[in-house]
DNA sequence: CTTCTCACA
DNA sequence: TGTGAGCA
């Protein structure tokens, strides 16, 4: 199934409202991993390689399972997208880092780059020394 | 039967 | 990253 299509669909689920039931719903542990696969169509080990690195922190259930929110799945499927436009997982991290404590500057070029990188037809139009940071 | 962690012919 | 072992 097309990225895109599936990123959309889950968008659709994911935005909703901005209110605070809006957000719980979002939070909401849910999924567990087998339907997370077929969603983003990453493997198991993948999905879990992923989490050690701090990309997704799914809970857990009694029994140690891992559940899955819309906002995990969101998450996974930008994963997903970085990394066919080829991205590592460390260049990754550094993209998806929480923003609150960047520069302006760091934001503005940052809100850029995601333009770019998730418009379906775009290419990267970026010099090294911009992509450069991300790999630190 | 599904998921988890750990380890590597 | 894949895959299989051995549990829960």
């Amino acid at each position: 199934m097309d990225l895109f299509f599936i990123k959309r669909y889950v968008k659709l689920s994911v935005q909703g409202g901005d209110t605070v039931s809006d957000r719980l719903r979002r939070q909401m542990p849910v999924f567990p991993i087998s339907v997370v696969m077929k969603l983003t169509e990453l493997s198991a080990r993948q999905i879990r390689y992923y989490e050690t690195h701090d990309l997704v922190t799914p809970q857990r259930t009694e029994g140690n399972q891992r559940l899955f929110s819309m906002n995990d799945l969101d998450r996974l499927l930008e994963i997903r997208l970085l990394l066919e436009k080829g991205f590592n997982i460390k260049a990754i991290k550094q993209m998806m880092l929480d923003t609150k404590d960047l520069s302006k500057d760091e934001k503005k070029l940052r809100e850029t780059l995601y333009e770019d990188i998730f418009n379906p037809n775009g290419r990267i139009p970026l010099n090294r020394g911009d992509l450069s940071r991300f790999y630190k």
